[in-house]
DNA sequence: TGTACATCAGTGAACGCGCGTTCACTGATGTAC
DNA sequence: TGTACATCAGTGAACGCGCGTTCACTGATGTAC
């Protein structure tokens, strides 16, 4: 139809967007590029004038999505951004929150894609790879606001790989049943909040077992 | 083709078990009746003898699996089954081992359906929740093999809930990246493990918080 | 700056294919007498 | 116990449908002169 490229550009993004939101909601195979495109606000046809696969878009929908999670987190943990200096009580208050649970086509990209990516083509599970690994990199960065126990880079990995792990594990188990048995959903979120509750107090005899098992 | 009764329940039988591995592997969407079939060892006609539609079936898988599930753990924590005795330790050891992230088949049913359960029918999520609470009340039972802190039933359940979920979000995540990233698979795994370790010490300050959240 | 033409994002129909489901048929099993 | 018939698990072809992908076409944008 005769379009600038300015607005091919955008257009793009919007197919990107729109699949997103579809992808997180009911996964790669539960969306037609039909139903995705007229999301966006195209015919089907145009599809192929911006991805080569639907395998291609699904990659690059992951690679977006990890990466903008890593970005906001290092700009909230840097104490930027629209949330400045949140403490990591406060993070988890958020995550483990009845509307993260409930959003899920805008909420946590790691929990979000975790099970999908692996049904999804190398490139995909790749991107997502990397994405994970630098979130563990900043999310550890929170590891030495204690001061009792003082941990080195990799000392801070497994502690983030293992609190990050908890609070998915908690939001992923909260939102399997949160359609059918709300009342469970809720406990399931409680109860995670109520043991990561101050999480320094909490992590730190997980420090100590990792400084002991490093010796 | 005629066959007795008997043996038309242990088909019945055979197509549940191969659905499950096929879904588990690659979710319901992923998978086409006429594979299913063949791979029980039928033609594609047969299933509307057993199931009345692809989604009553996939309900009757996740009854199945956390059935079994719940049913295995009982008898591991009582002492008995195969692996009588196990100590806390030991399951989360297994839990997080490499085998076991490894086999999506045949491992924890929890784990293996909680994502894609959401997008099943209200049946098949009903089931999965009646499941994991009587998981939770079951896992909570080992809460009190400290002395340090007694726990009732309702305390046993948060403790339980939040151990669990670290579990499964640690194994989900080792897997999300296992076949394009083994490395990083395994150091997830380990890191998790770390934490675990020893979960009674672990858990006591999560103990000592319940108490205190409760009074 | 104005004209002529190539580009390419968009449309919408069509492709072959596999999906979930239905159906007519088969023939051993199970039942009635 | 033996015969006659109903049942029903199994087969394999067919149904309409939506899938991912391809294609011919349109026409404003972008470029060459």
């Amino acid at each position: 139809m005769g379009v600038t490229k300015r607005q091919a550009a955008e257009n793009r993004k919007a197919i990107l967007a729109a699949s997103e939101r579809l992808f997180r909601e009911r996964g790669v195979d539960g969306v037609g590029l039909a139903e995705l495109m007229k999301e966006a606000g195209f015919t089907q046809g145009g599809f192929y004038n911006h991805f080569p696969s639907k395998d291609a878009l699904a990659a690059e929908v992951v690679q977006a999505a990890v990466g903008r999670a890593s970005e906001e987190l290092a700009a909230a943990l840097a104490g930027v951004g629209d949330r400045p200096g949140a403490t990591l009580n406060q993070r988890v208050d958020r995550y483990l929150s009845r509307e993260h649970s409930r959003d899920l086509e805008h909420g946590c990209a790691i929990a979000g894609l975790a099970v999908d990516v692996r049904r999804m083509g190398d490139v995909a599970q790749r991107h997502f790879g990397e994405g994970l690994s630098r979130i563990f990199d900043i999310f550890g960065t929170i590891a030495n606001s204690s001061e009792k126990v003082e941990l080195d880079q990799t000392e801070r990995r497994q502690w983030a790989i293992a609190i990050y792990g908890q609070m998915i594990g908690v939001l992923l188990l909260a939102r399997s049943v949160q359609s059918t048995d709300p009342a469970l959903a809720d406990e399931i979120l409680t109860s995670g909040k109520a043991v990561l509750r101050n999480v320094k107090s909490e992590s730190e005899s997980a420090k100590q077992r990792i400084k002991a098992k490093r010796r």
